[in-house]
DNA sequence: AACATATGTAAGAGGCGCTTACTTCATCAA
DNA sequence: TTGATGAAGTAAGCGCCTCTTACATATGTT
């Protein structure tokens, strides 16, 4: 870069793309405490009160890395589960496997999305992606179990392997797993998992 | 157990034990992120320097905090668990009930005991409590379903219950289980998952 | 050209984490 | 009894943060 090529234009482009980025950035590098407005809009080279144009305040552009996130993993779960034959155990199963590598990959965004709703009511907005993932595992494991997505097996049998999934994510990413099973894979535990509890009652 | 503070009431009353419990109530009333350390000294009517001549910086305040609760959260479910004849699936269900209910009475220390482990390394001491409770679950795992403890079928039946109670405390907590079983109780689930999962493959 | 609106800056109020320098008081050796 | 010691407190303040207010600049419509 030439030096008279710092130009600056007084406006930035697209700050609130920029900000939910850095912050993501941000977020997996000090985690969600270590976040702030003033760090993100000095890495977009805006001023500490210019994020505020844009965001009422910090845990709105937390949500928006959260909201971003959720639509990503969604992508993720339903991008794998497709590889595999509908109605398999491998079909649901990649489900899981989607979840936990989305928390190894981004453990700092993927805490944040749970829990950290501290501060702020839950946005109505992210509740309802959030069921609509649910949803699929729910659709998932009826077609697994040959029932009708509405049917409480289904709706029970998909809640347990979601507990299992996310406790199993958590663990990992906190690094809880030291006494357990580390040499079991993530997909050996998962299928056990399914197996298990596809036609619990 | 917070341990028994042997000979620290020099001047002002016990004001390591007073922070500590001043610290407990502020993270229920405001979550792990709305408490601060001026806050606790505020309401132990001390200046805000004070907290410092007990411990070095805040994640240390909240690390006892976190201590005292994971001996609370043991002795509740060895507590729990003897309620019932050893090996029987009524025990190790008991363990996890003790679990989840211990996230509910107190769902902001809880998830302080988990994944807030950031800006400071893992306590040593923290993780062998850790590890401690999580060698419960095993032993009572290999105890339903008649195996050595140090067997690994039992290692990997109680990792997945584990992971089961986890997720489904964590869910419980952040109110994520409105689609879901929400008319199944915690013991329902609890039970499916143990008949389910302890002799999983 | 002129205005309305969106998007930026500068400055600052008030809070918090933590440090430093100083003060008070219980304890114990003499 | 006393007075040195050191643990446990206070007052003041630095640097950083969130968020606000007042103002400056760019964009597009008319």
């Amino acid at each position: 870069m030439s030096v008279s090529e710092t130009k600056k234009s007084y406006h930035h482009g697209d700050l609130r793309t920029s900000l939910v980025n850095v912050a993501r950035d941000l977020i997996e590098e000090f985690g969600p405490n270590g976040f702030s407005v003033a760090e993100a809009a000095r890495r977009a080279k805006v001023s500490s009160a210019a994020p505020y144009k844009h965001f009422s305040d910090k845990s709105e552009l937390l949500n928006a890395v959260v909201s971003d996130a959720m639509d990503r993993l969604r992508g993720d779960m339903l991008r794998r589960r497709d590889a595999h034959p509908a109605g398999s155990l491998e079909a649901i199963t990649a489900l899981g496997l989607a979840y936990v590598d989305f928390a190894k990959s981004e453990p700092s965004v993927f805490r944040l999305m749970f829990g950290v709703t501290e501060g702020h009511e839950d946005e109505p907005a992210l509740r309802e992606k959030g069921e609509a993932t649910f949803g699929i595992v729910i659709e998932t494991a009826a077609l697994c179990i040959g029932a009708a997505p509405n049917d409480p097996r289904a709706v029970k049998a998909a809640y347990l392997l979601w507990t299992v999934v996310h406790g199993h994510s958590f663990l990992s990413i906190d690094d809880k797993r030291k006494t357990s099973g580390d040499e079991l894979s993530d997909e050996q535990l998962l299928l056990a998992a399914g197996r298990g509890l596809l036609f619990a009652q």
